[in-house]
DNA sequence: TAATTTTCTAGAAAAATATTCTAATCAATC
DNA sequence: GATTGATTAGAATATTTTTCTAGAAAATTA
């Protein structure tokens, strides 16, 4: 039934260059894939029937029934590679950086820079952050934003131990990086922004910096 | 088609007294909204048909259709219903208050509090909070996360301009306050949380205040 | 209260959509 | 160049949503 071994690696994906429009021809899963998220991102998830997907990616509805299962099973596999293609990104960035405060800065530009650069993926990711299939194909993958956390906090407790972050218990800790970012994420996506990204950047990193960080006034050295 | 006038304003909810399961009979709509929201609870929104709610809710589809007009409709009309409790609850509360910082501890112990005490419906309008034709409905009522944080920004509009709070965007600002909290519920949600709720919300309402806030060594009278 | 109008309920019929199934094609291996 | 397994195709089937017509209840008017 559901699709055996096939990595959730992703393989190559179709780039456009400019004007020209060069559309190098993908396979089928990846054709589908394609498809899927514009149409997504064009009328919701909802909205969108699997014959759509069908005309868009001209894939037959046997193709698309043998890659994915189900109607649904699209979906997750799109959010599955869209979230792969994310935390390549921002691990390629934060691997640079060594110290919390810059860490923290990185994860907030490349994490908005990446929204901000691909639209409809960040989109989706974000609709489908809550969804209960997503949750429960993370929940089985140990995937998801425990993972991206991970490299985080593993930078982040000896910052805690060491007194340079507050004593705060570590799902605060990673509510209090990550949530603001989305929070401003989706406001930008609705055109409430005020702000450039860029800028907005660089408030929340500076900003959720204060909240996290024990203020050098008040630092003592901790442990000999 | 779509219903006419029909206040969104919500009726006498259903409340049974603890073991005696004394459930006073509702209207229709009431009954299809609490039996649409238990099972969307239980199998996701996506896995409940119209079948469904009307067997668990007693209703006719005809007198389905008529009230919300499509399944979809029926959705958003929970999430208006619901979203309207948690406004209600959450005004009560903040009226009451009248300095950022207590306003900011009871905005987040409010909300923990009541998402806690509702799971199904804090779920639900978390799940939804991105959703297409909630995002839209939202945008044509002015409503949404928009209208709680009108008076949020009444107050801390004076506090920007008098030291109090940093000069930051009022996006930004309104980011750094809720985010926090929405994602550290959902790692609640995911049984991922590691404190109380009622400890989580004085970590965060604490380290938020950090956020926001100029420090109070660096705090300088302006104008006068 | 009786007549009239409007709103609501019902469920069968129709339309739209998702899924299954069988056969045909393609690609790799022996 | 036969055999095997994976992939594609789309017609047939199953499920689900939506429409539609008629009758019941409630509200309104006289």
């Amino acid at each position: 039934m559901a699709s055996p071994a096939r990595k959730p690696v992703v393989p190559d994906y179709t780039v456009k260059a400019g004007a020209h429009e060069r559309t190098v021809k993908a396979g089928t899963r990846q054709r589908a894939l394609i498809a899927a998220l514009a149409l997504f991102d064009a009328q919701g998830v909802e909205a969108t029937t699997i014959e759509q997907v069908r005309d868009a990616a001209e894939v037959s509805i046997g193709s698309l029934y043998h890659h994915f299962g189900s109607r649904e099973g699209l979906v997750t596999a799109l959010y599955e590679d869209l979230l792969e293609r994310y935390r390549i990104a921002l691990m390629a960035e934060l691997s640079k950086h060594d110290t919390p405060r810059s860490f923290l800065d990185t994860f907030v530009k490349t994490h908005i820079a990446w929204s901000v650069r691909h639209p409809d993926a960040a989109r989706f990711l974000a609709e489908h952050r809550y969804h209960r299939a997503v949750t429960m194909a993370e929940a089985k993958l140990q995937r998801g934003t425990a993972e991206f956390m991970r490299p985080l906090m593993l930078l982040f407790r000896p910052a805690v131990e060491a007194g340079i972050l507050k004593p705060v218990a570590p799902d605060v800790l990673i509510s209090l990086v990550v949530g603001p970012v989305q929070a401003w994420l989706r406001s930008h996506r609705a055109g409430k922004a005020s702000l450039r990204p860029d800028l907005a950047a660089k408030q929340l990193a500076d900003t959720i910096w204060d909240a996290i960080a024990v203020p050098t006034t008040a630092r003592k050295t901790r442990k000999t």
